[in-house]
DNA sequence: TCTGGGGTCCTAGGACCC
DNA sequence: TCTGGGGTCCTAGGACCC
């Protein structure tokens, strides 16, 4: 019998910060985005004080100050270590998964009829706490979107962490209570115009005619509807890679320089190309774009892109930041305070079967072996031991991170002193 | 003063081909 | 006067996710 399990870290970003510092234990938490922007991730405790996911940072610092609640910066290389260590052992006990995302994971449960699945679940959660510090919550049900409903009412309703949706009983009663804007997949547009025809719960949505709902929505609704009725139409995916691989960010300061977006873009393209060569793929182009500050008023918004076509796929920084620059020259417009830039790698195909033509091909196997020797280096000294001149040493570009905590995990000069 | 970043999938419409 | 139809590919934009 089919059956999915929805894994998913609770408050992931504020739990990664608790592990290495177990005085926030039972304190509000928060992070911020990057730039300290605005509030991404929230401990229990800070929900409870009303802090609202999302709020700009400096609407909320009055509020902080109040309850002393704790403030960072987001730390990704801290939490992309947790995660990892977290799939891992997960994997450990669930070997078929698919990581949705940092900090959730579908797992199939096809096969393992013959266990007290509940009870395993409790200990899988236990010994992802006990190996990693993150608590985790588990949510079991025959599709992967009653999985999801399951993993809430885990999360919000139960001591244990741990839910199980299959009694078509419980299913009745729960979806009849769940409102369709909690369902995954359905956002705040979908569920105006549903709601607009009556379609106000979990229950009614799964009673409504897939047909027509796919006439006058569309099929990924259809799909939903069935996969609410209990009939699997969203397998498990394991990882594939991904098909565009994008950095971008907005700026610590507005710049207006030529010169210094090009040193930020610089960073973002070197950033982005060692993504790139790390899941074992070539770009066949690039996007660039630039805007200034949308929420600013005062000034005229300004937005600008442009994609390029290589005539061969790369995987090469120098390349990349070469077409980068293109870009950026064609685009970038004199007079404006800009705030955010970003590059994007696109159409992305495995390194291997990449057509070599007969006459660049040397220069391809030299530039593999050029990119193999900085990723090494890089790998071995600490990130950003070697980077492109280009990106300039003065770094006006670079983002606010005003409370950032210790890299511990990755980082052996950051790492904690215990005595 | 101060508002994130990185993805995927689907659809509609235009260009082009036979 | 009367001017086909179907398929495919590409792109832009929207909606959604975390």
């Amino acid at each position: 019998m089919k059956l999915f399990g929805l894994i998913d870290c609770n408050n992931f970003y504020a739990s990664c910060e608790r592990v290495f510092d177990p005085t926030l234990e039972h304190k509000p938490v928060v992070v911020l985005s990057n730039n300290d922007g605005c509030v991404i991730a929230r401990s229990n405790e800070a929900k409870k004080l009303g802090v609202v996911m999302g709020t700009p940072f400096y609407q909320c610092k009055k509020l902080f100050e109040k309850h002393d609640i704790k403030i960072f910066s987001s730390n990704y290389e801290l939490y992309g270590d947790l995660s990892h260590r977290v799939m891992s052992s997960i994997t450990h006990f669930y070997p078929e998964i698919e990581v949705y995302s940092i900090d959730e994971a579908f797992v199939s449960l096809d096969s393992f009829d013959h266990f007290n699945l509940i009870e395993y679940a409790k200990i899988v959660k236990s010994k992802v706490k006990q190996w990693t510090g993150i608590p985790i919550s588990i949510g079991l049900g025959r599709t992967k979107t009653l999985a999801k409903i399951a993993n809430h009412i885990a999360k919000k309703f139960t001591e244990a962490g741990v839910y199980m949706l299959t009694d078509p009983v419980v299913i009745e009663n729960i979806l009849a209570k769940f409102p369709i804007n909690n369902i995954w997949g359905i956002g705040r547009q979908l569920a105006k115009k549903l709601n607009a025809r009556g379609i106000m719960t979990a229950r009614d949505l799964r009673d409504a005619d897939a047909k027509l709902m796919r006439r006058e929505h569309s099929v990924v609704l259809e799909k939903l509807i069935h996969e609410l009725r209990g009939e699997a139409c969203l397998p498990l995916e394991i990882i594939q890679p991904k098909k565009n691989i994008m950095c971008s960010h907005s700026f610590g300061k507005p710049l207006a320089e030529f010169d210094d977006i090009f040193a930020a873009l610089t960073n973002y393209a070197s950033k982005a190309t060692l993504k790139l060569r790390r899941q074992f793929s070539r770009a066949q182009g690039i996007y660039v774009f630039l805007h200034t500050n949308p929420h600013n008023t005062k000034k005229p918004y300004y937005f600008n892109q442009m994609s390029l076509r290589f005539a061969e796929a790369s995987n090469s920084t120098s390349f990349i930041i070469q077409q980068a620059r293109l870009c950026l020259e064609k685009i970038f417009k004199t007079g404006h305070d800009y705030k955010k830039a970003g590059v994007m790698l696109l159409d992305l195909v495995p390194e291997d079967i990449n057509q070599i033509d007969i006459i660049t091909s040397q220069d391809i196997i030299k530039n593999d072996k050029v990119m193999a020797t900085l990723d090494q280096i890089n790998q071995r000294l600490g990130k950003h031991t070697i980077f492109y001149a280009s990106e300039g040493v003065q770094k006006n570009w670079e983002l606010r991170r005003d409370y950032i905590s210790p890299r511990c995990s990755t980082r052996v000069e950051e790492a904690k002193t215990v005595y």
